[in-house]
DNA sequence: CCTACTCTTGGACAGCGTTACATGATCTCT
DNA sequence: AGAGATCATGTAACGCTGTCCAAGAGTAGG
């Protein structure tokens, strides 16, 4: 009656639509209809339940098409997708963070990205160095991002603009001061921090392929 | 008998000690040899507990002298202090993440950062840009380095390398496959990440003071 | 003395993940 | 066809979690 499958997709659905918090064996079981020990036959523990939901997210997310008329800007439009897509299914997205599988969600891209760097001449090592700071970085913007739609009181906004205790940022220019009781445009400043962090590792000479 | 500051240290030495996981309130009650409701009297809720504890320890990351001649020196000193500090103390990092509050734990070194950017001539929304793009760059490196002490399962080299499914990565340069393995090292990477991204917001040029 | 306030306690509630065990269904082999 | 193994599910419990309520101690002040 209840294959794994459909358990996983019942599972994701309901991530999307409640929240990571809304995925508790008990309340699964109940929306498949089924006992809770139904779910630990077919799919195991919580935490392989979750490794499962985030690994299938995962292989939808690398569905996208990669495009870019470079390398280069193939690499960029990876790292973009992931952005994206991580944003557009934040609940899977945090749910793959608390559960600290996050490289698992974003496993497919990632070698999709190994696949870019490689047609741009960054193989070995340095490939894999290449994708391990792009992907921090993202992941660190996806995290500041994920932060937006959390309780006021531990938005940055609201802890720099020194709520309380306005004493510390006294010494600091009132026009930053200001500017930090106010949202980033995070979009924007993602973009152009990946630009800076990807020249870093692949110079733009290299991207019209002119030493290969 | 039990105050508010003693009930703080320690939740904050039992996280410390034996990480995240051990903060309950039960545990921590019976750690003070106290009555779990006396923590609620205090404190307050478990999340109002975490908050408290993670500020406590935000202030105390803070009490390292910033070193550096130039302003965009001291800019880096900065993050790299948010990154050593945190994974110093790993279990508080972990936690607060956890929390959603990791910028709550890095407030006052997020606000050292403002007041050198400041004197490096970057005020204003520009100050406020190139902290979070600084901040988020250290952020994604941290949640990197902190998955080093999980279930190797999970981890990069792992999940990257393809177990299982051995095909995914087929068309990958061999190279590139076997360093995909093995771990990255990470400092090193955080290094040259962040003085690609402070550069591209805070010009070697201006470190001198040479416009200023 | 009695009242008011601060502090602490024990005991409960609902929810969580997880397990041992029993039950029925299905299939296979003789 | 009947016996037995395997699969699939259900029941009930264990220990853990955060949280709250009512009630009790202790200590001042009128």
């Amino acid at each position: 009656m209840a294959t794994g499958d459909e358990i996983l997709d019942r599972a994701l659905a309901l991530v999307e639509a409640e929240g990571a918090g809304a995925l508790t064996m008990r309340r699964l079981a109940g929306e498949l209809g089924v006992a809770t020990t139904t779910i630990y036959w077919h799919v195991g523990n919580r935490d392989d339940l979750v490794t499962a939901v985030v690994r299938r997210h995962g292989e939808r997310m690398a569905r996208t098409p990669i495009v870019g008329d470079t390398p280069r800007d193939r690499v960029l439009d990876v790292a973009r997708l992931i952005w994206h897509t991580s944003l557009e299914h934040r609940e899977v997205t945090r749910l793959a963070a608390a559960h600290g599988a996050s490289t698992l969600q974003a496993r497919e891209l990632e070698l999709a990205m190994a696949r870019e760097l490689q047609e741009a001449g960054v193989v070995g090592t340095a490939a894999r160095d290449a994708m391990r700071a792009i992907t921090a970085c993202v992941g660190g913007f996806l995290v500041a991002a994920l932060r937006t739609d959390q309780p006021e009181s531990l938005r940055r906004t609201a802890v720099l603009a020194g709520n309380g205790e306005t004493s510390d940022a006294a010494d600091l220019d009132p026009a930053t001061r200001e500017a930090l009781a106010e949202p980033a445009d995070l979009p924007a400043l993602f973009e152009s921090t990946l630009r800076a962090v990807v020249d870093s590792i692949v110079p733009a000479d290299l991207s019209a392929n002119a030493y290969l």
